[in-house]
DNA sequence: TATTGTTATACTCTATAACTATA
DNA sequence: TATAGTTATAGAGTATAACAATA
């Protein structure tokens, strides 16, 4: 069954990054919120809920950790009062590299062993195919 | 980047089939073990928990849930008194058909839009590429 | 009035370890 | 000794609704 074939090599893919990047201690929604940084020192709350695709009060709870454990800092916006800036920390931002090193190394292995784009070009198939009503 | 394209698209993926299901009030983990009975009327927990994948403390909370909504019976395994076969009741096999059905239905408009296979070709060269050690 | 982010609540999933009853 | 399945515990993800502060 091909759903069920997608769940298992999703699964294996969590746990080939989570093997690789064990020893931060993150959880997939947390190396998921250190990688929507995509590279930059603060985002709003709300740019990373919509990069993550969470909820925000599902988000609320992964900044806590994060900031817990010393990654981000929370600090008020200057240009809107009722936002929140998020900032990576010096140890928040190393985390974030090896996430994104991580990510990218997967993707070196993929590029190396399956034809230029197939994985690409299945995953821009299957986006369109699924905003579209049944 | 790839490995988020690829969550966003399960994400997706995830929640079609929540959509086209979401009248059966299943959670995607009882979805799946519906699944796993591939049509039988009978498993052994263990041959469920290895078809999911899940843990087996997991999937006793999972059966649980689907037991007290009248879709599974547990029943002792003659064969084995440790063991525990789970049937599925009238009402589950009906809930579990519609669960392979939206399955089915998502694989056929994959089918019918990218090219012949190449779904499952990107599937099992991700799963050989990702058993291997980096 | 709408938006930002948090809190509250309730459920579900996950991981580990300990436990029972069998084998 | 090993296996089948459950229980216990604690942390984490999810959804919804309500809320204070600000726009």
């Amino acid at each position: 069954m091909l759903v069920a074939d997608w769940q298992h090599v999703t699964h294996r893919l969590l746990a080939v990054l989570d093997d690789e990047l064990s020893d931060l201690g993150l959880s997939a929604a947390e190396t998921n919120a250190l990688a929507a940084f995509g590279g930059g020192a603060s985002r709003t709350v709300r740019e990373l809920v919509d990069a993550t695709g969470q909820r925000p009060s599902t988000f609320t709870g992964v900044l806590d950790r994060l900031e817990r454990r010393g990654l981000i800092e929370r600090r008020p916006n200057p240009a809107d009062r009722r936002s929140v800036l998020v900032h990576v920390t010096a140890t928040g931002a190393a985390a974030a590299a090896r996430v994104t090193g991580a990510f990218a190394d997967v993707e070196r292995r993929i590029a190396e062993r399956l034809p230029e784009g197939e994985v690409r070009r299945v995953l821009a198939g299957l986006e369109s195919l699924l905003d579209e009503p049944a």
